[in-house]
DNA sequence: TTTTGAGTTGTTCGA
DNA sequence: GTCGAACAACTCAAA
């Protein structure tokens, strides 16, 4: 009898699941594995929405498992320890697991690899999360791309898999005494129980959101997508994607049907920009995979010597929602609740962040990997970048929002504004996104006069990119490297 | 090799 | 109020 163990990482459905469907074909018997690792929640830049919602959609896992038969086993530890331990104990001579491509990954899967090859097994790893790995798509020249729209145009000529069918059938049982240890609860994971569910989680809600979306909402997306009250404009699936709970191949047949069935322009246009979006989450993915050095500071390694003067008092201000910008605070409070942001709303405060408190993207970068649901490394990462104006393709330095008529344009009605920022509960739609040149607002509001003025740092935001420009750096890099 | 065209999401200024 | 230009040149991708 062959048993084949399915390692669970960032896949976790038993749907459209490249490595889970490998094994569950490739073997007599199949144990499901997942590993809490420790470093989860000793890392700095997980915080406990991420966690909240890895815990939920591990129990959803677990059951639907459990309706084909099978049980989760759970262990806790290193998972190049646990793995060696399990397939001693199961016998197995193959484990199967499906590809990430962050830099802790690779390393770990590196480590877990040559541990078991030790042992005589073999760590089988498939691309499951991407449609296109990181050397598939490279220009004429041979090279990888670092602009987009170049990317883009190769990603889209070619053809994309449809999803695996459903894994089902009589499988061999595990015994019932296989140690399958419990999950943390969220008093020991989260440092308090979980009062509320934050964003739901688990495949059953993946499929949720995706049908929603593509059934009702992907026609008007171009538009809908821009304003942040609409709680329905954007798919709300990044965290889905994030943890593995949809396939990106699902969720590419379902744009692809849904697409077929438009009937104007406008709705053919609503679906291709949805599917942009979904390639700029590979189109990241690509650039951390091929330039793991943005991690750890600019694409442009010219813009790592901006000397960033912001106070500490305004990067506060900022986390905590108190900027006096009421689109800021406003996206910065509903952070902080629901531990999820919209896209457009990111921006705007990446922006204000970087180029009106001239505080460090590198800091914006940590606090959202800290407090958003769907954090995610090469996602993140790219977009401060993009704002800071450091990144590949970025925004020319030039291009600062300005943080009232973006509210203006986005939030026309202050709707999103009032829901977040009580405070302005009553001033009026003209005067909401600048209620500090409203006689109607009391002064014991409580909400603060702006920390800045908007014209005065954006002056001193591109003096300071003036400053690294032109210069050589040579000299400066090499002292700063010692 | 050289040349050419283009580049997510804007804002401000002056005519 | 509306419109076009400037912002600042630079790098990438493709022919």
């Amino acid at each position: 009898m062959k048993t084949d163990v399915h390692w669970f990482r960032r896949d976790l459905r038993i749907s459209d699941n490249t490595a889970l469907h490998a094994a569950w074909y490739g073997s007599d018997r199949l144990v499901p594995f997942f590993c809490w690792d420790d470093a989860i929640l000793k890392a700095p830049d997980v915080g406990p929405a991420r966690v909240a919602f890895l815990l939920r959609s591990l129990e959803s896992l677990a059951r639907n498992l459990e309706s084909l038969g099978h049980r989760l086993i759970v262990r806790h530890g290193r998972p190049e320890e646990e793995l060696v331990r399990l397939c001693r104990e199961t016998g197995a001579k193959e484990v199967h697991t499906n590809r990430d491509y962050e830099p802790y990954a690779r390393e770990r899967d590196l480590r877990v690899h040559t541990a078991l090859e030790v042992e005589g097994v073999l760590l089988k790893s498939h691309r499951d999360s991407v449609i296109r790995e990181e050397r598939d798509l490279l220009s004429k020249t041979g090279g990888v791309y670092t602009v987009f729209t170049p990317y883009s145009r190769a990603w889209r000529a070619l053809p994309v898999p449809a999803p695996l069918p459903r894994i089902g059938g009589p499988r061999t049982a595990l015994p019932a005494d296989w140690v399958s240890l419990p999950l943390p609860s969220d008093t020991e994971a989260l440092g308090h129980p979980l009062r509320q569910e934050l964003f739901p989680a688990g495949e059953r809600s993946a499929r949720q959101a995706l049908d929603t979306f593509v059934e009702h909402r992907v026609f008007d997306y171009e538009t809908a997508r821009n304003h942040p009250a609409d709680d329905t404009g954007t798919s709300r699936l990044s965290a889905h994607l994030r943890f593995g709970t949809v396939n990106i191949r699902t969720v590419l047949e379902r744009l692809s049907s849904a697409r077929a069935k438009a009937t104007t322009p406008a709705q053919v246009k609503g679906a291709d920009v949805w599917l942009s979006e979904l390639v700029w989450r590979e189109f990241y993915i690509q650039i951390l995979a091929n330039h793991p050095h943005v991690a750890r500071g600019a694409f442009r390694p010219e813009y790592d010597a901006l000397q960033w003067s912001g106070k500490d008092a305004w990067f506060d201000a900022w986390v905590a929602g108190q900027t006096g910008y009421p689109i800021v605070d406003a996206a910065m409070r509903c952070l902080a609740k629901t531990g999820w942001m919209h896209n457009r709303l990111r921006m705007i405060v990446a922006m204000f962040l970087t180029k009106d408190l001239l505080v460090s993207w590198q800091r914006g970068e940590r606090h959202f990997m800290r407090a958003l649901v769907d954090g995610d490394l090469a996602a993140n990462n790219g977009g401060w970048q993009w704002s800071a104006g450091c990144g590949t393709d970025a925004a020319p330095y030039f291009r600062i929002f300005n943080p009232v008529s973006q509210g203006e344009k986005f939030d026309p009605e202050g709707t999103f504004v009032r829901r977040w920022v009580p405070e302005l509960r009553d001033v009026p739609a003209d005067r909401i996104h600048a209620p500090w040149e409203s006689p109607l607002l009391p002064s014991r509001s409580g909400y603060p006069p702006p920390i800045v003025d908007h014209d005065v740092q954006r002056r001193r935001c591109l003096d300071m990119f003036q400053a690294v420009k032109g210069k050589p750096k040579a000299a400066e890099k090499e002292e700063e490297t010692e």
